[in-house]
DNA sequence: CAACTCGGTGAGTGTGTACTCAGTAAATGG
DNA sequence: CCATTTACTGAGTACACACTCACCGAGTTG
């Protein structure tokens, strides 16, 4: 890479971390492109040629967000059978960037679908991990016949519940620390066997 | 009352009728002041001089809304202490008024805090006759001594998110059709005892 | 019926925002 | 060392939207 290159390359990152850290603080939909130019010190116009348009900026920025969550999920998910400790491993992750996970949860309803669809079709990755964890389970007699993907949409919807209403739920500090025992225990009481 | 007089009562029902209808379809955020009027049959100006501002319109249109779905909710529930039916008529009144609920589930974490606080405290209200009757189904030994706050945020978390993200779960038709049975019975789940 | 009131009108205003483009200067390449 | 390419600049453009206001005409009042 030669020295243009690398200059190129350097402020793609500073609008893309800028744009995280706004997204964060307010919502993509709620930040105008030239707030993220600001923040990022460089000119308005200099974000589209990085970026064609708004939406691709969101676009790539979650999806470079998205995928980092998804290979340490994995790597922390993969090895254990659990759920238990799934679903702790889990809410850790989300509780480390809850700031991001809480906007994104308020937001998604009003994406386009596209951007939605790929938010979403993460998720379904996650939940098959927990799907493969509950079947396992059940077969081998330690949890009740529950119908996984019901079971698993109140786990996710309450999740979701919780971080996209997060500043109704607390003043400061993190929602999923809060409800951390209390999401546990209820998930692991509908797994329960009778 | 005189001509003046009804004629005004008269446009400001069209206004909130016609707001009310484009809400279901599109969404307050996304939907123009106006639009509103143009739907109402009105000039753009008359929307003006029967509400303040947009805010203004959006409150009173969701204080009908809400406490017309309150009072059903009281007629149904009150009577019965069974949480079984109780959840079904809830189910049952949604169900009838979906197009708005999945709407207001949709947008409700971007409203601004007034008027989010308003849409919670009418849910709360709900919540506290599920909350007794459960209470009195553990006094009376036939459901497990649960958390009782948690495990209806577990209820109206997952209702929430199926009514705003409906349009992934469903092509057309009612999401809370679909998933009416397993809502309750993962719920039950939750209360029975071990 | 004349004077006045008042609900309604719709073109106009101000603001916020996504996106453009002519110009600049530094890097590159022959 | 000159010509060309290219990342960047920021004032400018187009548009959408909430809200205003001078004007109109039907309704009311004395």
């Amino acid at each position: 890479m030669n020295k243009r290159q690398i200059q190129k390359q350097f402020t793609r990152e500073k609008i893309i971390n800028a744009a995280k850290q706004i997204f964060i603080k307010r919502g993509i939909i709620n930040t105008a492109t030239s707030q993220i130019a600001e923040a990022a010190g460089i000119a308005h116009g200099t974000l589209f040629l990085h970026f064609p348009n708004k939406d691709s900026l969101v676009i790539e920025l979650l999806d470079i967000e998205l995928s980092k969550f998804s290979d340490n999920i994995k790597q922390l998910i993969v090895e254990t059978t659990d759920v238990n400790t799934m679903l702790e491993q889990y809410l850790n992750l989300i509780q480390e960037e809850e700031g991001f996970f809480s906007s994104l949860a308020r937001e998604l309803p009003s994406y386009k679908d596209e951007l939605r669809r790929k938010i979403l079709f993460r998720e379904s990755l996650i939940r098959e991990h927990f799907h493969q964890a509950i079947k396992k389970g059940i077969e081998q007699n330690a949890y009740a016949q529950v119908d996984i993907p019901g079971t698993l949409t109140f786990l996710f919807g309450t999740i979701n519940y919780y971080l996209s209403l997060k500043t109704s739920f607390v003043q400061d500090g993190g929602v999923i620390e809060k409800f951390h025992d209390q999401i546990i225990n209820t998930f692991m009481k509908i797994l329960k066997k009778n």
